[in-house]
DNA sequence: CCCTGATTCGC
DNA sequence: GCGAATCAGG
């Protein structure tokens, strides 16, 4: 089997597809999966590993150590519909007094 | 253990 | 250039 232009459109739009090698080599057939990543390492695909050492994404962003309490206080849709804006815990979305509202597993009434 | 892609090696 | 074998990570 040889790579002509057709098998390697397909090798390359399955491959951009998200598609897996084996998935590929199945999908062209009379390939393997070494075959096809081969061809496409070849082609210049696969993640370069050439003249790209670093992928320089220095995204800094502060997450707040607390949120505000998302409890709804009120009635959806109201004018005075708000959220109790308490000082959330940590990992909870809610107060402490709320979450313990929202964690209620049993008790009687 | 299965899978994935990446690289290396012989043809 | 081709693909299998092998390497390395999940």
């Amino acid at each position: 089997m040889s790579w002509t232009e057709e098998r390697i459109e397909k090798l390359r739009k399955l491959w951009g597809s998200g598609k897996t090698a084996a998935e590929i080599a199945d999908e062209l057939g009379g390939v393997t999966r070494n075959a096809v990543i081969g061809k496409a390492n070849r082609l210049g695909l696969s993640t370069k590993t050439t003249t790209a050492a670093a992928a320089p994404k220095p995204k800094k962003k502060v997450v707040p150590a607390h949120r505000a309490c998302q409890w709804p206080i009120g009635h959806p849709g109201e004018q005075d519909f708000h959220f109790c804006g308490d000082e959330a815990v940590p990992s909870k979305p809610y107060c402490l007094k709320h979450c313990n509202m929202a964690y209620q597993s049993k008790d009687n009434s």
